[in-house]
DNA sequence: GCAGTATCAACTTG
DNA sequence: CCAAGTTGATACTG
């Protein structure tokens, strides 16, 4: 009896992202659980008679204190660990674990007496697809405000679904609402900070930005697959995808827990009466945790003072129980990664590092001396690299990359000392070397009658860095494009740094384009897109990645040039992804998204066959995480803006980085290639 | 049994 | 080390 469950409904999407629903249904999602045998020896009171075929299971028994024995005190027996009648517990609270462990089996009695008919031979039905909770709408009496506020909130849903074989159109649409979701949040972030700081400078109070943006979405029933409980993988979210906050997790469905290291569906609210556990952040948080990257030993919660430290014997319910059922019904759960990272926006970076299962679990007496729950987990196969092993492996190409790849490096710098950090060349696949052989171009070259053109400089008087309303503001719109850290606030059609004409110094905030690179570049080889670009350091979403270099042509040198068969670059072509970044119309009806200040549509080619830099090799992506943004500094020529790159989502390193080319249509073709014709 | 309310735990952030 | 802050689970109440 093969249980199925329903489809992921696509129509109760929120609309929050995403164009379109894709046409194609969702292949139906089947929760066929495997039946795992329980390494558990069950204990000699028989079963309940009316639990068909059930796995042995200790809990039912209930034995009473006197004469257990340490194996049995120990509910997932084995004899490899310590018994938590070590002589390190105090006679006292071995007596506790004893009561407590009579009062958890009686629990369970109870709840199989009520719940486990749905469970019979082997496969086990985790859901009941007719006894679904429908989630009553009551009728309009006298409620409270709270009771209000509280349905604004639909309670995460209790249905248990597993999201399998999504086609490549339906893969790529769920990742366009993850990453517009993420975007959004991002934004909303970025900006609630930086209006804060704006209204309050100085102030040593920060808001929290991450909560914000949360309860902004939140508001506007913008949480992802909180329909759903997801076991498994979560559309759209890849492995080895970064995140900064806890809240972040929960927007986007991988986690839901604000704090708590185990998300699980609570036994109320489980078809039959059992939690099932979905997700464990490692975070570092328990003394007992054992991470080995593969294989994870997972301590339990609980049992902890305010200073983390552990006070008390863990108890097993709540996610404690239901990372316990899952292991026994071998339901996979996700598992992410929380990494102390130095710099950056946050001290910590959540990676998610795919699926595991369960395999294990016993009670052990933890470096405290008190209780603890460990749960022994292993990574599935046949899943993309680990995100946090890929985190490691860039920081030690970053410390000495030729001892990590004795070969494949043709430069560690093409950019010659040019860029602020080397731009390394790598090709491990084939003999082609083609990017040695142009000159690096750290910078565009603008013909010299741009600068004619632009007429007077005009600069601001700000002495000691830019702040408020400083004429560069102003030309801004009245708002600096950038926030503390550097990373785009919006999308502009063009933004206006400080230059040569201001008075402010060179670290103004203002100037972030023109600092120049941050982020250490690779250009490689591969067999699916060529040369490509990646880097070796994780790149925040809205941070500025590199300028997209190159000899600006107008358009008669374009003409010109284009009867030698050089390729051009037409930055005109590039997709207007600005408009994407910081695009808050989702969450207010009446936004609308800047046109100030407008620029005039780009006339101009790039000549990139001799002198180019990393951009160049940049591939092409309709979902791309890199976008350009028009910046003006070193002359106030609207009509040729630099191209600069930021990146659009969080990056990982060794992530390959992609562009929006754009596609040029027949009649842009015309434009340009006709009139060339006409001149050939 | 159910809806509303109160309480509390939780590997946060700054 | 702590305060502010949020969610979800659960126990309790009428």
């Amino acid at each position: 009896m093969g249980s199925l469950i329903p489809i992921l409904d696509l129509n109760n999407l929120p609309e929050s992202a995403a164009g379109t629903t894709p046409n194609t249904t969702i292949s139906a999602v089947s929760m066929k659980v495997p039946k795992i045998e329980p390494k558990l020896e069950p204990f000699d009171e028989p079963l309940d008679t009316h639990l068909p075929q059930l796995p042995p299971e200790p809990f039912i028994s209930t034995p009473t204190p006197n004469s257990l024995t340490n194996s049995q005190i120990n509910p997932f027996s084995d004899q490899n660990h310590t018994p938590v009648s070590d002589s390190s517990a105090a006679p006292s609270d071995q007596e506790n674990v004893y009561s407590e462990f009579h009062r958890i089996s009686e629990l369970f009695r109870t709840a199989f007496a009520k719940g486990l008919q749905s469970i019979g031979d082997g496969e086990v039905e985790v859901l009941d697809p007719d006894a679904r909770a429908i989630v009553p709408v009551p009728q309009e009496t006298q409620i409270s405000e709270a009771v209000v506020a509280r349905r604004k909130y639909p309670k995460r849903s209790s249905e248990l679904v597993r999201v399998t074989d999504l086609n490549i159109e339906d893969q790529r649409y769920f990742r366009d609402v993850v990453r517009k979701t993420r975007m959004l949040y991002d934004s909303i972030r970025i900006l609630t900070v930086a209006a804060e700081e704006k209204r309050n400078p100085g102030n040593g109070k920060r808001v929290r930005g991450d909560l914000q943006a949360a309860s902004a979405l939140r508001d506007r029933g913008l949480w992802l697959n909180r329909d759903k409980r997801i076991v498994g993988s979560i559309p759209g979210v890849y492995v080895g995808d970064l995140f900064f906050f806890r809240m972040e997790l929960c927007v986007v469905g991988l986690h839901g827990q604000v704090q708590a290291g185990i998300d699980y569906l609570p036994a109320s609210q489980s078809s039959n009466h059992e939690p099932i556990a979905t997700s464990i952040i490692v975070s570092g948080g328990y003394e007992d945790d054992e991470d080995a990257g593969d294989v994870i030993i997972y301590t339990g919660h609980g049992g902890q003072d305010k200073f983390n430290k552990q006070c008390a014997h863990q108890k097993l319910e709540g996610g404690n129980l239901a990372l316990e059922r899952s292991m026994h019904y071998g339901i996979e759960v996700r598992v992410i990664r929380g990494i102390k990272c130095q710099g950056g926006i946050s001290h910590k970076v959540y990676v998610y590092d795919g699926l595991y299962r369960i395999f294990d679990c016993w009670f052990d007496v933890g470096k405290s001396g008190f209780g603890v729950y460990k749960f022994k987990l292993l990574r599935m196969e046949g899943q993309g690299e680990m995100g946090s092993a890929i985190l490691k492996f860039a920081a030690s190409l970053r410390a000495s990359p030729l001892s990590v790849r004795q070969s494949g490096y043709l430069s560690l710098d093409i950019s010659n000392k040019k860029e602020n950090v080397p731009v390394f060349l790598f090709n491990d696949i084939d003999s082609d070397q083609d990017p040695m052989y142009y000159e690096y171009l750290a910078a565009t070259v603008f013909p010299t009658q741009v600068f004619h053109q632009s007429g007077k400089g005009t600069g601001c008087d700000c002495v000691d860095g830019c702040f408020g309303n400083c004429f560069c503001a102003l030309k801004n719109g009245g708002e600096f494009a950038y926030d503390d850290n550097g990373c785009l606030l919006r999308g502009k059609p063009v933004v206006f740094e400080c230059g040569p004409f201001c008075h402010c110094p060179p670290t103004c905030r203002n100037r972030v384009t023109q600092k120049g690179m941050r982020n250490r570049l690779e250009v490689f080889r591969s067999r699916e897109t060529g040369w490509g670009v990646r880097s070796l350091d994780l790149i925040h979403a809205g941070a500025f990645i590199c300028e997209y270099t190159g000899v600006i042509l107008t358009r008669e040198m374009a003409q010109i040039f284009a009867m030698n068969g050089d390729t051009l670059v037409y930055p005109h072509r590039f997709s207007d992804r600005w408009t994407e970044w910081g695009d808050l119309s989702q969450i207010y009806p009446d936004y609308v998204r800047p046109t100030y200040p407008s620029i005039p549509p780009l006339d101009f080619a790039m000549d990139v066959s001799k002198m180019r830099n990393v951009a160049c090799y940049m591939s092409h992506s309709s979902t791309p995480n890199v976008m350009v943004q028009f910046v003006l500094y070193d002359h106030n020529n609207l009509m040729f803006p630099h191209l600069m790159l930021f990146a659009m989502e969080n990056i990982p390193p060794m992530r390959e980085l992609s562009l929006d080319y754009g596609v040029a249509t027949v009649s842009e073709a015309d434009e340009w290639t006709g009139k060339l014709a006409i001149c050939n």
